[in-house]
DNA sequence: TGCCGCGATTGAAAATTTCTATCGAACTCG
DNA sequence: CGAGTTCGATAGAAATTTTCAATCGCGGCA
C-alpha cells in the first residue's frame, strides 16, 4: 500500500486489499499500534480498517479486550485468504511491471547461518542476468524463515528442506550440508588428514545457538558418540564463530561448503569428519503458489541451474 | 460490488477489486458503456476505474481509440489475475458467510441442453442439504459454459467432459449420453423395439440447433450411415422440439435419461438405437480453484453422490 | 488507589468518489 | 459528403469517505 514510510499528506484510500494487509500485521504484530506502524498508518486508521472487514463480513475477526487477543475462527480463515488474495496481488503488479519495465523490484530472501555461503552462487548470476532486481537478504532460523514466508515478508528462503514441517511450499533441493572440523592448524586435532565424530566431540567448540536447526543436528551427531560435547560458546552469527576458531583456541563444526568459502588460511584448517552422514538436505524454498511472481519464476530456475552444477 | 441492482444515492467506494470486476465485465462486453451497466455504475466510472488501473501499473490495458478495440498483452495478463483475485475475494465472502450463517447463497449453474434432465437429481437432494441456498439455472451450449465459467459468470456447469478442451477445471463424470430415438407409437418406426442408426436416417427429425454439442455428436453418428440425415426443425429449446415429436409427424434423437424425464405417455416412446455407440460422457464442470466455494463444494460432493447412484 | 498501556471514539480537515452533462472523434448512411 | 449516431473521455459539482490528532475509558499492575 504505502510503499513509502511517510507520505506529505493524508488520504490514500485503503481497499479491501489494504484491509487485508492490515489484518496481516495484525497477525504478526498482535498488537493494533505496531501493526499500524508496520503498515504506516495511524492506529485509529488500522482499528477502523478491522472494524470494517468485520462489518462487511458481519462477523468478529479479532478477539479483544482492551488489547489484542487473538483471531476468531473466521478471523483465521480470513488471514489464510488474505494472505493468498495479497500475494496474487503483488504478483500481479510484479509481473505487469515486468511485462513492460523489465525483471526489477527487490528479492527478499532469509537464509539459514550455515547456508549463507550458498547464496552467493545464486545472487551473482541472478543479477547478471536481470541487473534491475535487488537484493534484501537476511540470515534467520529455519523455523522463523517458514513464518516470514507464511506472512509475505520474503519471496524466498534458502533452509533445510527434510527436517521441520515446510507447509504449503515449493522447493528446490540445492546441496546436502556434509560436516567438517574447522580448527587452526597448530591446535589439537589440527594436523589430521580426517577426524571422528567421537574426536570432535573432545576438543571445546564453538556452535551457533540452539534455536538453529544446525546446532541441533550437530548436536545430536555428537551425543550420538556417547561423550558429553564441550560447547564453549555459542552465537547466532557465523563471522563470531569463525573469528573465534582463527585464535586456534576453539573449534568449529560448519558445512563443507561454508568452511571453504569461509576462506582457509594456512593457519586454519577444514577437516573432513568421517564416520555416520545424517547429512541434511538445504534447497530453495518458495511459496506453492501458482503462477509464481516473476522475481521468484527467476530465482527457481536460478536455483535449478545451481543444483545442476553441484554433483551431489 | 454492487449487488443491488439500484442504490438510493453514490457513493460507495470501488477499491481494487472491484475496478478488477470492471475489467471483467469490459473483458465480456467490449464496451464501455454496457459493462459500465453490468457493474451498475456510469460509464464514465467505470472508465476512470480502467484508467485507475492502467495509472496503478503505469501500462496502458486497453487499446481504445474512440471506441474499445481490445486488450494489450498487459490488459490480458492482469484479465487473468482479475478472474482469480476476484474468485478468491469470492470465495472468502462466501466461506466465512458459510461459517457464522450456514450455507447459503445463489448457485449459479449453465447446463447444456440434454443433460437438463439431470440437474433436478442434483438440485433436489443439494437443497434437502442447504435449504438456504438459492439456484440460478441456465440452459447453454458447451462452448458458452465454459465462457461463462471463465469469467465467473457461474459457478459451475454441466457438459460435455470428453470432447472440447476443458481449460483450467476440475471435473466430476456423472453420466454417459446413450442415444434414442424418440417417437409418437402410431408414425414410423413407433412400433419398434430397437432401431438402427440407418433407419433413424431415414425418418424426418427434430434437432437440436447446430451450435450445440449434441447435435453435432448425433449429426455424425447420422452421417456415418452414409446416408444425409433429414433434418425437419432445429431449435435450441428442448420443450420445443418435445412439443413437436408429441404430434407424431416429426422424430427426434435425445439421451436416453432426457427422453425418459420428458414423461412418455402411451402415445410416445424411446426406443434405443442399436449400433455403434460413440458416446459422450457428461459431467460437472467447476473452476479448478483450491479451495473451492463453498456452495461448490457441497455441489461437487452432490454431483459424487449422484454419480455413484448411477451405475454405468 | 493511581498509573500506564492499549484500543476505541470523536471531530474536523482533506481527498477522492460519484454523478450528470457535454465534448469530440469516428463511423454510418442517405 | 454532411447529418446523425455512437462511443468513450472530460469537466464540474456534490457527496461520501478517509485520514489523522486528540482524547476517552477500560484493565492490568504497582
Amino acid at each position: 500500500m504505502r510503499s513509502n514510510p511517510k507520505r506529505a499528506v493524508q488520504g490514500d484510500q485503503v481497499d479491501v486489499i489494504d484491509k487485508l494487509e492490515f489484518l496481516m500485521a495484525l497477525a504478526r504484530e498482535r498488537h493494533f499500534g505496531r501493526a499500524a506502524e508496520a503498515c504506516g498508518v495511524t492506529q485509529p486508521t488500522l482499528s477502523a480498517g478491522v472494524k470494517q472487514l468485520e462489518d462487511t463480513f458481519g462477523v468478529l475477526l479479532v478477539n479483544r479486550g482492551s488489547r489484542f487477543q487473538d483471531f476468531t475462527p473466521e478471523g483465521e480463515r480470513v488471514l489464510d485468504w488474505a494472505r493468498r488474495i495479497v500475494g496474487d496481488a503483488r504478483s500481479m503488479r510484479q509481473e505487469i511491471h515486468a511485462l513492460k519495465h523489465g525483471l526489477a523490484g527487490r528479492l527478499r530472501l532469509a537464509v539459514v547461518p550455515t547456508a549463507l555461503a550458498m547464496v552467493e552462487p545464486l545472487t551473482t548470476p541472478y543479477r547478471a542476468r536481470h541487473p534491475e532486481v535487488q537484493f534484501t537478504i537476511l540470515s534467520r532460523t529455519s523455523i522463523e524463515i517458514l513464518e516470514l514466508l507464511e506472512n509475505l515478508q520474503i519471496d524466498a528462503g534458502l533452509t533445510y528442506l527434510d527436517n521441520e514441517p515446510l507447509g504449503r511450499v515449493t522447493t528446490v533441493p540445492l546441496y546436502r550440508e556434509r560436516y567438517r572440523l574447522l580448527v587452526a592448524a597448530d591446535s589439537e586435532l589440527g594436523d589430521r588428514d580426517e577426524v571422528t565424530w567421537a574426536e570432535v566431540v573432545r576438543v571445546p567448540l564453538c556452535l551457533l545457538t540452539p534455536d538453529m536447526q544446525n546446532r541441533r543436528i550437530i548436536e545430536r551427531l555428537l551425543r550420538d558418540t556417547g561423550i558429553e560435547p564441550n560447547i564453549t560458546l555459542e552465537s547466532d552469527s557465523m563471522i563470531l564463530l569463525y573469528s573465534h576458531v582463527r585464535t586456534g583456541r576453539w573449534a568449529s563444526v560448519m558445512p563443507a561448503r561454508l568452511a571453504a568459502t569461509l576462506g582457509l588460511t594456512d593457519v586454519l584448517r577444514s577437516i573432513p569428519i568421517v564416520g555416520f552422514d545424517s547429512s541434511h538436505m538445504i534447497g530453495l524454498v518458495l511459496p506453492a503458489r501458482e503462477p509464481m511472481t516473476p522475481l521468484n519464476a527467476a530465482l527457481m530456475a536460478e536455483a535449478r541451474r545451481v543444483a545442476a552444477t553441484l554433483a551431489d
